[in-house]
DNA sequence: AGTTGTGAATGATTTCACAGCG
DNA sequence: CGCTGTGAAATCATTCACAACT
């Protein structure tokens, strides 16, 4: 998951776990559909082959909510639509500001996602004077100047941060000292805050990385079953920088898990 | 976090546990700036705070690369950058195609992270005839009906989906059938793909929404320390929708975990 | 003396499998 | 009969706490 919850230790909320929380919005986006397709009912093996989860998983975590539920029958659409918007806390919409119109907060704020469920862009704000009045998204884009007016007067408890990296610590320290709770972070940075506040980041090479990581084992078992004739083995040398020297002298003993031993030996 | 994988059940690559593999990426970003103010050790503790995390789970997580540390000393900051990045498989470059050159496509494209680590754009690839040949951070744009092509010419083993959710499972069919195997999704859909390809999603909405519900608790409890005079209950009315005649009959014998009992009864 | 590496303990999540109900 | 709801089992992840090593 491209997400990472930041703060606060694993804890239940209200009895849900986390894991749960997380899959709601797509039992939710799966819902939906099936809403606007006038489906009345559903099962839960359709339900969770829309949200792309097992069953018994499905309900499991709807259990958590209550018994929604008819056996033998399956899920009311527009029912569990709702109890789901209302446990998610989106029978009420939130106000959101978007700090940072570059590139991406530019592509945030016109993202139509957002206001559709629950999320109101109440404003984007930048630290650049030459960004100021500009509409983008068809609002203007304020001056970071302002941040704390803008938080309190929107009642802002959620904040999308898009800056550079070097800006994200600061400007989260702003949102929170003016009110917000809750960070959404697409800087990449790990952002420090205090107890209470939750945060949650997307990065962009991170997500990338996890995806070299399958990628390269895929090709090294590729390489496995295909090989046996030529012997070229793929660990590249060690290289090791010798910057410390008291680590230096440990140098010689290395083991690694059996990254040293080649899965196929070289005939 | 905002990211979630899609296919492919849990299991470990290479003995090392899907969790440990998506931190990997944040210890390295901890690391690399370490190597660039020139530290050369650094300690679990140390960097543990620096990547967010608490000093024992990196322990372990860095345990199941190898001993790659000194006891009484810590890591070696240039060895464990090269020895992260080697399992990662960030020693080759990967190039990546961009599908769907809208607000977001254009602003991965600009992204600078993508080509610093480890990630070529090599192609960036839309629909729209309108677009074909216009420069987006400084590559010209390429039509869709040469996607096929595109991704076999230049080796491209992994994907970024940046359409509309409608286009998304179709593009994501023909990627996998030019040779993707790995795909990072930004469009609000479940794609499904056949065995052996990986999927990762990172999903605006899902994320404010997980924040939502936090938030949600958050002003929950804090009305139920406030409370005791006002007697207003947050709970809305059930508003049963009735579409179902199978379920609705059931519908009497709703029990809810406790959403239905307020926190507080009103006096 | 200081810090890693890791078994053992704990906790969270997923899966199984089936009783219970409509 | 079909499908939900859920204990119990299995798996996965985190944390503890300390022996091992420099």
């Amino acid at each position: 998951m491209a997400t990472g919850r930041t703060h606060r230790p694993a804890t239940r909320s209200r009895g849900i776990p986390e894991a749960t929380v997380a899959r709601l919005p797509l039992y939710l986006r799966a819902l939906t559909a099936l809403s606007e397709r006038s489906v009345p009912t559903v099962s839960s093996e359709e339900l969770a082959a829309a949200a792309g989860v097992n069953s018994a998983k499905l309900r499991k975590d709807f259990s958590y909510l209550g018994s929604y539920g008819t056996r033998g029958v399956g899920y009311d659409v527009e029912y569990l639509v709702y109890q789901i918007s209302r446990e998610l806390g989106l029978t009420q919409d939130w106000p959101v500001v978007i700090v940072g119109i570059g590139n991406l907060g530019a592509a945030l704020a016109n993202y139509g996602g957002f206001a559709s469920r629950g999320f109101r862009v109440a404003a984007l704000i930048d630290a650049d004077p030459a960004m100021k009045g500009k509409p983008v998204a068809g609002m203007p884009v304020q001056h970071t100047d302002d941040l704390e007016k803008i938080i309190s007067d929107n009642g802002v408890h959620i904040g999308v941060i898009a800056t550079p990296a070097g800006a994200a610590q600061q400007v989260s320290e702003r949102l929170i000292a003016a009110g917000v709770t809750s960070i959404l972070n697409f800087a990449p940075t790990v952002l420090s805050v205090p107890d209470g506040v939750d945060v949650r980041k997307v990065d962009l090479s991170i997500e990338l990385q996890i995806l070299a990581f399958h990628e390269q084992r895929k090709a090294g078992e590729e390489a496995a079953a295909v090989a046996g004739a030529a012997g070229d083995v793929v660990t590249p040398p060690p290289l090791r920088a010798d910057t410390a020297a008291a680590a230096a002298a440990a140098a010689a003993s290395r083991k690694g898990p059996d990254g040293d031993v080649p899965a196929v030996m070289p005939a």
